[in-house]
DNA sequence: CAAAGCTTCGAAAACGGTTTCGTGTTGATA
DNA sequence: TATCAACACGAAACCGTTTTCGAAGCTTTG
């Protein structure tokens, strides 16, 4: 009862021509005459003729595929990029694979294989903890000597040369501290990870740089790293009792959120006694209680993007060593978390 | 500079042996001899070769991709889907083709027809509000009648023969009443969806049933039918204002947790005067303040099992015609929105 | 009426693999 | 020494397209 798939080749025979006949003929070629083309074209339609993607992709070295892969896909932050990604690709007929690393190094590796032997056009992607905390770029820099193109967000490195996509991370969280200096706050802290994450490094230097820039001494008690991305629910109550802080600065937003669970429990006032931003405007900001103020870090925006970005480069087969970095602009969303 | 990708042509040729040989010798067949595999593979390993996947796609008719269309990717429930269709094809060596229906009808017709023509094995989705709403799966019946293997989840119909995995949502919303109710609660609300999706109706039919069975009359007023997902925080707080509720629950938990926000303003105490339970246990039940009472809809075991079924169907490729719907239960996780 | 030019189509190569089948060479067997 | 099996390899078909090139058959032109 399967309605088997119809091929030129199956034209081409129940119509007695050739396959190159049939090819011309639907693609509407002059070479053919007008009965011919007609006919032919009545058959495909009826029999609802679709080409085969993997033959012509096979034929015209062109998947029109595009390789994602990013650490995590629970993470509302990639999701919107992904979203992007997905919004501007399907706009010009590319399909969007997803491969999720975990955060680690060797599924990376992994992944990037599978696809990189001719199932993608290009990559778009960000790094994994694990690779940043490893700092091994070989499986990147084999993809790129290879002529696939690749576009690196948010996490990225300088290691390999390729176009990229980012906020301004540090500006995100210059601006965000100098909004608590404003509101009068004096002891600023600041919950982030480790440093090899380029982001974490990038927010935390801006961090320093508004309190220096204003006079506040920085203050290394004040900062607490994370060991991993995973919540710790008792490192940051230890953290909130030991450092009386007025206000707190967060690299995600699940840190935030737990953290103004903390100083609520501890009997301070939001914002009163304490002021909260985090990074990543996603829906925890949005719907936490108080309504958390955010770095939003344009996510969708940055999809979009990198997509086009990488589309064009697939595009213009002509392999140019020009790259670019687009820097994109975080913007502070106010809410309840602080004065205002 | 570029490494060009080198092909089972460029090995023959260099070596002076024929593609056949050197397909055999990468294959470790016995056919060849000892030595010519040695070189071979030698220097098969030294150039990095790795077959192009395409092409063995287009021999095999086989892609060893699946195609997974969801309407939304930012809803954590879906995500968290995908998360576990990935596992579970990665460790089958599947890829996974993400495209997004954005809940319409037109997006999903595009998506399904776009991969159907040999870019996917078989098909994993969860149907778009817009095609629950339009009742039209042709689109659907196309693709199974030439023979892919297609699993739907969650978002269902009962119009196409093919495998599913859902949860049982009339008993999580039964359970969750029912515990309501064991608190004493009488002036239960209802935050849903048209009936027209799948699981709304179902969870719509658990509440009302859970009622009638501890002599409760269902109250039509307690029930508040959201036109869209999108939120409309009018609706809602309308809704709070007209009934004295003493419980809600919400069939997800954006609703559950605006609903929260709205009683408190009210000057609503949660849970002494109202209780919460919200479905999907996401990010924002376990940091909503309070943490919200929740039904786990198990995405990524949901994820799994859909993956499983379809690889199974994909693999064992004669067709068989007697699929199989699971149902998986879900659990209700006791948090602080309700008394406990 | 022969040469030239169109129109319309088909053969075949190519993309990069897999696989079937055939064949030449070798050594063992009768 | 003729026969035969085992061994090692290559030719070619095939998957479903696209595209170049050549070649009929016809019409036009000098």
């Amino acid at each position: 009862m399967l309605k088997q798939k119809i091929t030129l080749k199956h034209i081409a025979k129940e119509l007695d021509v050739s396959i190159s006949t049939v090819s011309k003929a639907l693609k509407n070629s002059e070479e053919i005459s007008r009965d011919t083309k007609e006919r032919i074209q009545a058959f495909a339609k009826l029999y609802n003729y679709k080409p085969n993607n993997i033959a012509i992709s096979l034929k015209n070295k062109r998947t029109k595929n595009i390789g994602v892969i990013i650490p995590d896909i629970v993470h509302h932050f990639f999701t919107t990029v992904v979203r992007g990604i997905e919004k501007y690709a399907n706009s010009k007929e590319y399909n969007v694979i997803v491969c999720l690393s975990d955060e680690s190094f060797d599924k990376e590796v992994i992944n990037m294989e599978m696809l990189a032997n001719g199932s993608i056009d290009g990559f778009i992607m960000s790094l994994s903890s694990g690779t940043q905390e490893k700092n091994d770029y070989n499986h990147l820099k084999e993809v790129t000597e290879q002529g696939i193109p690749l576009v690196l967000f948010d996490r990225i490195t300088q290691e390999v040369a390729c176009d990229k996509v980012v906020i301004d991370d540090q500006l995100g969280a210059y601006r965000a501290t100098k909004k608590l200096i404003e509101q009068k706050r004096s002891r600023i802290g600041l919950i982030t990870i480790g440093d090899y994450l380029s982001v974490a490094k990038a927010r935390t230097i801006g961090y320093q740089k508004a309190l220096k820039e204003n006079g506040i001494a920085v203050n290394e008690d004040f900062i607490l790293r994370m060991p991993t991305m995973e919540m710790d629910e008792g490192l940051i109550r230890e953290f909130f009792q030991k450092q009386q802080l007025d206000a707190v600065l967060c690299v995600n937003e699940i840190f935030a959120v737990f953290g103004m669970r903390v100083a609520k429990e501890m009997g301070l006032h939001i914002p009163k006694d304490i002021s909260f931003i985090g990074f990543t405007d996603g829906l925890l900001s949005k719907y936490a209680n108080p309504s958390l103020t955010a770095i939003a870090q344009h996510g969708e925006e940055m999809g979009e993007t990198a997509a086009k970005m990488l589309i064009e480069r697939v595009e213009r087969d002509e392999d140019s060593t020009n790259f670019r970095t687009k820097i994109l602009v975080p913007t502070l969303v106010e809410r309840d978390s602080t004065i205002h």
